[in-house]
DNA sequence: CGCCAGCCGGGGGGTATCCCCCGGACCGGC
DNA sequence: GCCGGTCCGGGGGATACCCCCCGGCTGGCG
């Protein structure tokens, strides 16, 4: 029986090495090759051509998720598992459109890990539980084939994305309004409309989300006196 | 021979099995517990006492540096290795000043974790290279002024530092109140006290403030070509 | 030694804002 | 027609934000 074999890419290389380890104990999986960069791996797989890539996503010289589109475009066989501390939408929307064949969440188990390794290299997809609950709800609810996976989650549109902005600067409802020239209540909506959209429900993960997205810098601050 | 009892304080449970997994293989070495947030670190550092603690840094309900600080204010006799991704100098400058015993960065290889328990054990201190280089020449160059370390952060105490971390989290009083045991009023006045010294008054900006000043880590950010 | 300052805990009460439900309108594109 | 975006409104409950008050504890300082 061959293993699977496998190219983990993950830029820690503690962190790296202990998935490593864990996988060690799986006898059906085997390591072939371990890259700390995106653009490593997309390198080491066109060398090696593993049956799974295990992708972290926050990586140097090449994210995840742009290595994953690369490694699709020249290798659509290669199964792509990608792994992230987040689980924000605006990243399973990405995941899902690159072909990922999985999205595996860090807080997960670690036998998860090697689950999902066997399901992707089995053709079938793998998402982390609480994700493929939003997904199916979502999808159902908006798609009813499969095939064409769902639809714009969070593409949100210029004027919540002018809202998002705005609100993650610290401004209140009435400011935004002013200074959109639109009603308060208007803003209100928009603000609804973005938190539908993105699953968060609260000024500061807005902020965040915003943040982490590059809808706003993050310079601050601090009052020196 | 008795071996050296471990606590892992790391919240992605793939990261920490990992961790376990590599440990595993060092005889003298039993992680004796894991724990997946600060809170939950410093609790069970009260019931099992652990003679060194492997803490990460960005972790939720507390972060590693406060965490650090509280476990060393009551057991001043256990050694806490850090573990960051991030080589920042305020982190460095904090991990100083609150008497860790050693610093190793995600990037090092897994044997370094191992030799770095084992060093902090015995009593030592353990930087990484690139770090204990930074420190000296820094130190060298700071240390004729006013011994006393001014970062804006230390003008907030222990506790506004966590409320502050949880408001950022996007957790309403009512759930840090529960979260920290004390009342919703308390928090309230934690929250008034946080936003006088800062000079901010608003939620979303607190959450950037948060960011900025290390308290929590939002990483990762979506590049799409 | 008192005294004050800072931190931590708790509370009353008020206004502003958020967050979510409902309703409507017009427009442009598929 | 239907859907999505933008615009506007009412209303209501929850929360944030800002005052006031009280106690206890610690640690520095005159």
């Amino acid at each position: 029986m061959k293993p699977i074999t496998v190219l983990l890419a993950e830029d820690h290389q503690i962190v790296r090495e202990g998935f490593r380890s864990l996988l060690e104990h799986e006898p059906d999986i085997q390591v072939v090759a371990e890259a700390e960069s995106g653009r490593q791996a997309v390198e080491l797989v066109k060398e090696l051509q593993p049956e799974v890539v295990v992708m972290d996503i926050a990586m140097p010289l090449l994210n995840g998720l742009e290595a994953t589109r690369q490694i699709r475009r020249d290798f659509p066989a290669i199964k792509i598992l990608i792994l992230s501390a987040h689980s924000d939408d605006a990243y399973i929307e990405q995941v899902f459109q690159l072909g990922a064949a999985g999205f595996l969440l860090k807080q997960t188990s670690s036998g998860m890990l090697a689950k999902a390794i066997r399901e992707v290299h089995k053709g079938k997809k793998f998402y982390t539980p609480s994700v493929s609950q939003r997904l199916t709800s979502r999808q159902t609810a908006t798609v009813g084939r499969e095939g064409k996976p769902v639809t714009k989650l969070n593409h949100l549109s210029s004027r919540e994305m002018e809202v998002l902005q705005l609100v993650a600067e610290g401004k209140p409802n009435k400011q935004i309004a002013d200074e959109l020239k639109i009603s308060f209540k208007t803003v209100d909506k928009h603000r609804q409309h973005l938190m539908a959209k993105l699953n968060i429900h609260d000024t500061a993960s807005l902020t965040r989300y915003a943040i982490s997205a590059g809808i706003i810098e993050n310079s601050v601050q601090v009052t020196v006196t």
